[in-house]
DNA sequence: TTCGCTCTGAACCGTCTAGTACAATCTAGA
DNA sequence: TCTAGATTGTACTAGACGGTTCAGAGCGAA
């Protein structure tokens, strides 16, 4: 792949500064030509990796002239990790939401393990993000590390602090928040996360869903409940 | 990529079979390059996966010349595929071994989980091949069924087996035997898997599994232990 | 209408890569 | 030593792909 860094010329989009106000008056066709790139592109990598994507494959895919992707995006290895940044700011959905901080320990997990089963077993998003940073961790290792930081390590973080805070009340017994966050996270995956993440099965029902979350409720309550 | 299926020289090595015996003179240094180059095409693939993957990277990584991976390969599908298979054969490593019969459920499942963090934390060759076939899904749905199959469905299988014997005992408290065998493994990756798929962070200390497998095995008995 | 901008489709360039051809070299049995 | 087959290095072909160029069309604002 050539990185060479090609020739910018001034009416291009991407510094998306220094732009007087006379350009906004097709702002709204460019965000949205922009949101059908990243969505295209979603898809794209998230089925074919990113050196099984051509840009050829976005632009179809996008409904979109070739060269409309490079007046949005500087060049390839741009426009993959601006798809991981926007896959994950749509991700970031609320796995602990604050009204959780006023419910009870059962409550609130139950609460919990339903989001994740639901997030594990029928998100497709987040399915394709995964995909997408595993296949890339090696060119994009700062797009991966993001990943990580605000995707896995920052839904732990939430739910650890809640099971602390639940700890903390007297309504569970855990020393190591971190880890019965981490195990409760694993524990929703249980039969319907990797079996998508390598293909071989589709989105799970909501039922589905339900009985999976059920039993990371009862595994996790049997070891940290009271 | 082309997929147009090359002219069959007859002293191609691919079909494995037709050969007279005169021919097997050679068969040791054959064999020989052909393990060489699958465990050369094991690493590639597993760092750029298979579209990242040139053929002139794979034969220098195994030190042969590229007319011999033709040799030995029909195509870089059949390279991979193989790569797949045999990949698998190795990890095929028992996580349950036959004396585990003879042993207690407290024995046996810290033997399981002992094995099983390991494997997450520690074994380069699971990682690479989860990931080749992550990439993969779509381009090799047959090698991705493949390894699902004989690969975590089989163990968890085995695990769910010992489970049933377990509670057939009397010393587990556990109905439906295949979920507990999949928390189980869930729990065994706890910290040491995923980030390590994702790139983010080196292979797991032998402590550090010791301890994720003793969490798991805590965990698993609160709930199935009596 | 004109101005300024973006979008479009197609053609194009340079590079990379899968796979092949070939002639020379190596290896092991007879 | 001879021989058959495997290996090697190099050079090649055909096609795919990243990225650019260009002329023209669409469109909102003044």
């Amino acid at each position: 792949m050539n990185l060479r860094v090609g020739f910018l010329k001034p009416n291009r989009l991407w510094p998306l500064s220094d732009r007087n106000e006379v350009e906004q008056m097709n702002k709204i066709t460019q965000t949205k030509k922009r949101a059908a790139i990243l969505a295209g592109a979603q898809r794209v990598f998230g089925r074919e990796g990113f050196e099984g994507t051509s840009m050829d494959a976005v632009a179809r895919e996008a409904k979109v002239a070739k060269p409309t992707l490079y007046n949005h995006f500087r060049d390839k290895n741009a426009l993959y990790v601006a798809v991981v940044e926007h896959s994950l700011t749509r991700v970031r959905s609320e796995i602990v939401p604050p009204e959780l901080r006023d419910m009870t320990a059962t409550e609130g997990l139950k609460v919990i393990t339903t989001r994740l089963a639901r997030m594990f077993g029928r998100d497709d998003d987040v399915l394709r993000l995964c995909r997408i940073c595993i296949g890339g961790f090696d060119r994009f290792p700062l797009a991966t590390s993001t990943f990580m930081y605000n995707g896995p390590q920052r839904g732990n973080r939430e739910v650890a602090s809640m099971i602390a805070l639940w700890a903390g009340r007297g309504e569970l017994a855990c020393d190591d928040h971190e880890l019965a966050a981490q195990q409760l996270g694993e524990l929703c995956k249980v039969g319907i996360f990797d079996p998508r993440l390598y293909g071989s099965r589709e989105k799970a029902s909501i039922d589905e869903c339900h009985r999976i979350a059920a039993a990371a409720y009862q595994t996790f309550m049997a070891r940290y409940g009271k």
